[in-house]
DNA sequence: TTGTATGCGTTATCAG
DNA sequence: CTGATAACGCATACAA
């Protein structure tokens, strides 16, 4: 491996100007820049990160703390985050966390690989009681997406109210009055402004919401199952569903429809982040977008300390089969 | 933050006595290193990883390449791969980087956010023609994922061909003779395997392969949709469909169910990979399972430079709705 | 078993 | 505009 020195050698420039010129500082003459780039070129040097990083005291590097878990909303904010960073000129780290020993371990605290600048936490992790003294002995500053407790770290909000008051409101315009909501476990906090949302959207059409028709899932698929057969079994059933996320969404609705019901000209269904399961499932799954590119761009640029305007991008709710038609 | 000096002030003992604390040697008596660890505890103090990198030359990291995709496959090998890490005592470190550079910069290089000991590669990532020069111009070891193509780094060699022939055969043993297969794109080798084990159990049954039943697919769910029009619009129809993958064994499900076939009775499915889609659809996709687990930790022992025994896993196959039923 | 001195590759200070 | 030189935090050869 070449080093400055080595470059500095090569070229007959002096270290501190070949510094220089890596840093692309504007005081060095075009033809003394020329001659240490060739011998950049000529050599293959690639500056060592680590040497740098130990003197100036930062890398330019955000850690991404994700679960141990292969869900679609992870790696869709992990790519997300990645050009996010690329934009803004830094790198970004994917760090993968133990869920298992997060719960299990009372003194869990989060492994980095290597020196970070910033962490960014993802709901429902956020708010994790272990999370945010964990974040805090790591002493970097710290962005909570979706957070609601207060603590350490900036939060940052996400407004999911409105776009499920829209998507209720679909519902209600196909002539459904009786919506049951699959709704986020009552600790998730992150989520509840979906189910604010349902009750926003029932409320101002007049109608009512009977306790049992809020099912708290786990959000899980199966949950949405067990969901499904549990509000079914009500004396007064529900006709149409929606749902905290598709995965719960879909869990209702391919119960429903193994046990005969169609949808959506018996049952309608709606979920909430756009999957690719949503959108390849039989019927296709009604459902709303997330911001995840306006989300990581307010993220990534909340953790290097640039605060500049935030602009609120209008949500998008996806209208599909599994809730269009007249009852 | 405190550093190495700190502790060793604090607890009065040497530097390199600290020093060999923190790196587990045994030559400190028991009185020191509990001297030394509750000096540590107190200044709450976390060695510099890139001092230690930058004197010893290592980081036990390895760096894993993946798309700016959010593709479920990925982020379960993210997944395997920090587990697998973990369970040696390295770390991994995810890097995406962008396709759309690297087909458009005929100049494309791998940037990495932080030095690594090693990198592994994806399919079908591993073969790519501008994947393998930047590989070399890193000069780190490198484990090519299911690659095919000799050059640059180690080959982690997959094979999908038995399981693949095993779920033809079990479509054989439904009763069904006219199998079309919605294949890899022909410059796709890392998935070939897919359709040689097609044609291996149709010629072991005695069965026709017509070219036009084997359909070049993008492995994308429109492209699945795409493969069943074409394939029904021949003069002698196949009755079952055995897909590269689930994205593509749903594309042409789905669309085959918003004809009016009824699935599995008129036609059979199956795909590849085991996909939540694969679960959650209904019918559900009767598929094979990835041995995440299995190729994570072999691609980690090869990057580190362990060779140990590699234990061949048996492959599984997931027979569900999609594929069970006589003719 | 413990302490001291040196160097890893880079940036930053300060004098030319 | 340029060039020596001192840090940065840690590991290690070497000496005690």
């Amino acid at each position: 491996m070449a080093t400055i020195k080595d470059v500095a050698a090569r070229s007959g420039i002096s270290i501190k100007t070949v510094s220089r010129v890596l840093n692309g500082a504007d005081t060095v003459r075009p033809n003394i820049r020329a001659k240490v780039e060739q011998a950049i070129r000529e050599l293959q040097y690639r500056p060592a990160l680590a040497a740098r990083q130990l003197v100036t005291g930062r890398s330019f590097i955000i850690v991404l703390l994700v679960p141990d878990t292969a869900h679609w909303y992870y790696s869709m904010m992990v790519q997300a985050m990645a050009q996010a960073c690329r934009s803004v000129g830094w790198h970004l780290v994917v760090e993968t966390f133990d869920r298992q020993a997060l719960e299990e371990d009372e003194h869990w605290s989060i492994g980095l690989s290597c020196d970070a600048d910033a962490v960014i936490v993802l709901p429902p992790w956020s708010d994790h009681p272990r999370m945010l003294p964990s974040l805090e002995r790591l002493g970097l500053p710290a962005v909570r997406i979706a957070g609601r407790v207060p603590g350490y770290g900036m939060l940052l909000k996400v407004h999911d109210r409105d776009v499920a008051r829209q998507l209720v409101e679909h519902l209600i315009a196909q002539g459904h009055q009786r919506i049951a909501m699959i709704a986020p476990p009552s600790d998730q906090l992150s989520s509840e402004e979906r189910h604010l949302g349902y009750r926003d959207a029932m409320a101002a059409a007049g109608l009512d919401v009977p306790d049992a028709f809020v099912f708290r899932s786990t959000m899980l698929f199966e949950s949405g199952a067990e969901a499904f057969r549990q509000l079914m079994s009500l004396p007064v059933r529900p006709t149409a569903f929606f749902a905290v996320n598709d995965a719960t969404a879909l869990g209702a609705m391919t119960t429903a429809l193994r046990l005969g019901f169609r949808v959506p000209q018996d049952l309608a269904f709606a979920g909430f982040d756009n999957s690719p399961e949503s959108r390849y499932a039989f019927p296709s799954l009604t459902t709303a977008d997330q911001p995840f590119e306006q989300i990581a761009r307010q993220a990534v640029l909340m953790a290097i300390g640039r605060d500049e305007e935030q602009v609120e991008t209008p949500r998008r709710i996806i209208l599909r089969e599994s809730s269009q038609s007249a009852l």
